[in-house]
DNA sequence: TATATAAATAAACGACGTTCAAATAGGTCG
DNA sequence: CGACCTATTTGAACGTCGTTTATTTATATA
């Protein structure tokens, strides 16, 4: 019973992507199967494979669109302030409410591992780079003399510390005794990081603290 | 044919461990089957069921033994320095170091998913918490006014950071543009983190920086 | 030597990702 | 209006996975 064209090609692959998201939000990851998604959606397994290339296509486009939502997320928080110390600052806030807010889809992102061969999709490694390039805007903001590429090995460790405690937080592996939010943890460590870099910058008068040994 | 007592529970238990992680590093996670690892023993997938509760339960006790190379190798790091601040920078470079050496076994820790009742089993989480207890000591060292509940607080989120950094590295999702070695960016991020901690200390007389706005 | 028991197997179950021949429905052309 | 063509959709199949179970086997003991 093959109905045809009741649904475009694209609104099947929307409508199953809206499943997707559904399906990970409601039962996690390891309930993502191709089955399900296309059960959800009234279709049967082989037409998902008329649509994405397997599995792996099918979540490669879940985590673009979460991506998405990320950004419109730090995009909205960003709109609020202006000065660069708060803005990231706000921006980590918005890292973290999101990931506590969607942590099943936001691991996904960063958790699933691809065939050994291929590396990530252009369109999403651009999405992450986005990320870092707003994050080094605030920081060249608050460190003028630094060097594109210190601003931008600057933008690597301060994010890569936030993501990790973000990280951390949502797996339960960072609560030792009493256990402080993660949100003052990544304020913490913000703070700390732009006090170090702002005190370097000012008292040698350029460069920051020769970091190994 | 049932032979018998060739190897006792226990050895059977360490044989199916060794060629978990055998087949972690040569082959991937998603190749660590039960069916793989029993026929790499020499035996059928039922006879592990007769040492592990299930798969669960065998990632676990692998992740345990990575766990423990992990701060035997920390600890042999921390052997050639004394002072606070070189510890700390050992301890990161060590933690990258044998994150990037064993990529797949590391990353199984973090990603490894357990059933939503579940949660840590007690051995992981007292190793988890021993690594916290170490960076806590060098950052009491370096900022001796600080509460205990400061120290745990730094001690945190610093490891947050570093763990982040690391995992970003190891999954290709931090290079952008002309990528610094992550050795770098970490050996950044707790040198900053560091100055910006003293300097508050040594400015205010005590408290950090407040972090938030 | 016979027997009880621990150890190991073989076979099965349902669910999974993936493929593909077959069926079907809509548009097109006679 | 009817026959065909072609893009969709299905159903069924394949091999693999985690897990469970009845059954077999080898050893220790009596």
């Amino acid at each position: 019973m093959g109905r045809r064209g009741e649904h475009t090609k694209d609104e099947l692959a929307a409508m199953a992507l809206d499943a997707a998201v559904a399906l990970l939000e409601e039962e996690g990851p390891e309930r993502l199967t191709t089955r399900a998604v296309a059960g959800r959606i009234g279709y049967t397994v082989g037409s998902l494979y008329f649509v994405f290339r397997n599995r792996e296509d099918l979540i490669l486009q879940v985590n673009e669109r979460t991506l998405d939502e990320l950004r419109e997320h730090i995009a909205a928080a960003l709109a609020e302030v202006s000065e660069p110390r708060a803005s990231l600052l706000a921006m980590g806030r918005a890292y973290l409410a999101f990931a506590s807010a969607h942590p099943t889809r936001w691991r996904l992102i960063f958790e699933h591992t691809r065939a050994p061969g291929s590396d990530l999709p252009e369109p999403l490694v651009r999405k992450i780079e986005a990320f870092f390039l707003q994050v080094a805007e605030s920081i060249a903001a608050l460190n003028p003399r630094a060097s594109p590429a210190e601003v931008r090995r600057s933008a690597q460790s301060l994010w890569g510390g936030v993501h990790g405690i973000t990280v951390l937080a949502l797996t339960g592996k960072l609560a030792i005794g009493g256990d402080a939010p993660a949100e003052v943890l990544t304020a913490e460590l913000i703070g700390r990081y732009l006090d170090g870099m702002v005190d370097a910058d000012r008292s040698h008068g350029r460069a920051p603290t020769s970091p190994l040994r």
